[in-house]
DNA sequence: ATTGGGGCCTCCG
DNA sequence: TCGGAGGCCCCAA
């Protein structure tokens, strides 16, 4: 599993109506300066039906960005009954999902 | 609130 | 194949 896999892997891992941050993947890969690799795959892979990229944002609740356009974005976060205000998460703390089951941890690039 | 440095991958020439 | 530029960012000052 490379990389990019294993991201996806942990994107999936948020639950219905939970949001993530880059910062949080980045973290469970193993290191917090993979940040913005992640935002990368979301950009690369804006299938949100296999990868919820939505549901990542920013790590101060605010939206962040979106390959399909923020309106979208913002769309598909109100449809799982999460609240948007102002360009931020409404009730950030509580919808925020830090518990990714990390199989191992993913310091150097695998192959 | 703003700024700037960080350090890793991917993309495109 | 090689190299440089930039990214859906983060954090400490």
């Amino acid at each position: 599993m490379n990389l990019s896999e294993y991201t996806y892997y942990l994107v999936r891992q948020i639950p219905k109506g939970r949001v993530s941050t880059y910062g949080a993947v980045a973290k469970a890969l193993g290191d917090k300066n993979y940040a913005r690799v992640v935002g990368l795959y979301m950009n690369r892979n804006p299938d949100a039906n296999t990868m919820p990229c939505f549901k990542i944002v920013c790590s101060d609740g605010s939206l962040g960005g979106f390959g399909l356009g923020l309106p979208d974005k913002i769309r598909r976060l109100q449809n799982e009954g999460i609240q948007v205000r102002k360009g931020k998460i409404v009730d950030f703390d509580s919808v925020f999902f830090d518990g990714f089951q990390t199989m191992y941890p993913l310091k150097k690039r695998k192959s």
